[in-house]
DNA sequence: CGTCTATTTGAATGTACTCAAAAGCGGTGG
DNA sequence: CCACCGCTTTTGAGTACATTCAAATAGACG
């Protein structure tokens, strides 16, 4: 079975990167030896702010949050990641400093993992799989110029609003107490929105 | 002349590159022919929003600012270009749609410009290249991020007093209100905070 | 069913904004 | 070189948006 599984058809992340790239059998093959396959369950760390990230995740499923805690003990969550999306610490992975952020499981999550001298092999030897990911950093910045111009132009309510509606399928999946951290208020107030909200 | 100046030593776009990926002398001088150099005035436009953004600007001499205007009129600065710097509306770029930003001269600026069709040329040519381009978006995204937990966690006096340590030199050249809009408070706010710090 | 955590509710507080006006500063023309 | 104009920064009063803290209610999970 291993040989099926191990083919561009069948596999998330070959499926993911040959949307971007396109890749050969070889190729292929080439790239999955060097992921290993994870499982966490729900509530369990991928990574601690502290601790150097030792891998850079692909969730091939599942849900997890990357988030900060502040001096006051208070957390902020950067993102949410779900299947066939990258989420780490890119600062602590690729210079080897501790990590700033925490990643959690929010879901039972099956992740592929890989470390950062397979990462470097494979940019170095393989144009395609730079290729990847110099669009995958650029989509990112660009999803993140977004969030920016959304949170220094909206209120509270309208970052609400437009959370909503651009992912309706995290409203069912993630706490409440986390996405009022991902917009920047306190549950509290995002509680008494959705109230003023309902009313309407 | 052109002949020296078209060389790695003395263009600053080709030593920015090299600190990223070695080119040879064919490479570079390949590279040079994409882009070409443009002088804008203070105040002038290189973007304006609506409109689809041409090229894609390396700022070799001067200062830009990025920004959009929201619903009420109030513009909001995403970032400072100085030299040495990329800017842009990547999405309006890449995707020949209607851009969001605005992007302004604050000082005389020269910049190398590229067109889309080009820069796809030498990203499918050129794996150093891309790796170049690989790198600066994995940075951008680190910036980006790093920016995010500043907003998130931070004060605004906290994030002035932040952002003058980090960029001590912007502070000279450029107006107050526009370092205000940058970090999400209004002019007269960061006044009064500037007033309340030096009182200490 | 009981425990633990998440969400809601409300009152008091604080941070940052709005609006209006004055003061400062830089560039330009006389 | 000075005077004026336009733009930036400062100042202050009143207001709005969002937080804090505390307590009640609702939900999830073993």
């Amino acid at each position: 079975m291993a040989s099926i599984e191990n083919t561009s058809m069948t596999n998330a992340l070959l499926i993911h990167i040959n949307k971007f790239a396109d890749l050969s059998e070889e190729q292929s093959e080439k790239i999955l030896s060097c992921f290993v396959s994870k499982k966490y369950q729900k509530k369990e760390y991928i990574l601690q702010a502290g601790s150097v990230s030792e891998h850079e995740c692909f969730i091939v499923e599942g849900c997890l949050r990357a988030f900060v805690v502040d001096y006051k003990g208070n957390e902020h969550t950067l993102r949410f990641g779900i299947e066939n999306s990258w989420i780490g610490d890119l600062d602590s992975f690729f210079k080897r400093e501790p990590a700033t952020y925490n990643i959690q499981a929010l879901e039972p999550t099956t992740a592929l993992m890989i470390r950062v001298d397979k990462m470097n092999e494979l940019m170095r030897t393989m144009p395609e799989f730079e290729q990847y990911f110099r669009i995958m950093f650029q989509y990112g910045v660009m999803s993140l110029q977004k969030r920016l111009v959304q949170d220094l132009t909206l209120s509270a309510e309208e970052r609400y609003t437009y959370f909503t509606e651009k992912y309706p399928h995290l409203l069912q999946r993630v706490p409440q107490k986390h996405i009022a951290s991902y917009l920047g208020m306190t549950p509290e107030f995002l509680s008494s929105l959705r109230k003023k909200i309902s009313q309407k």
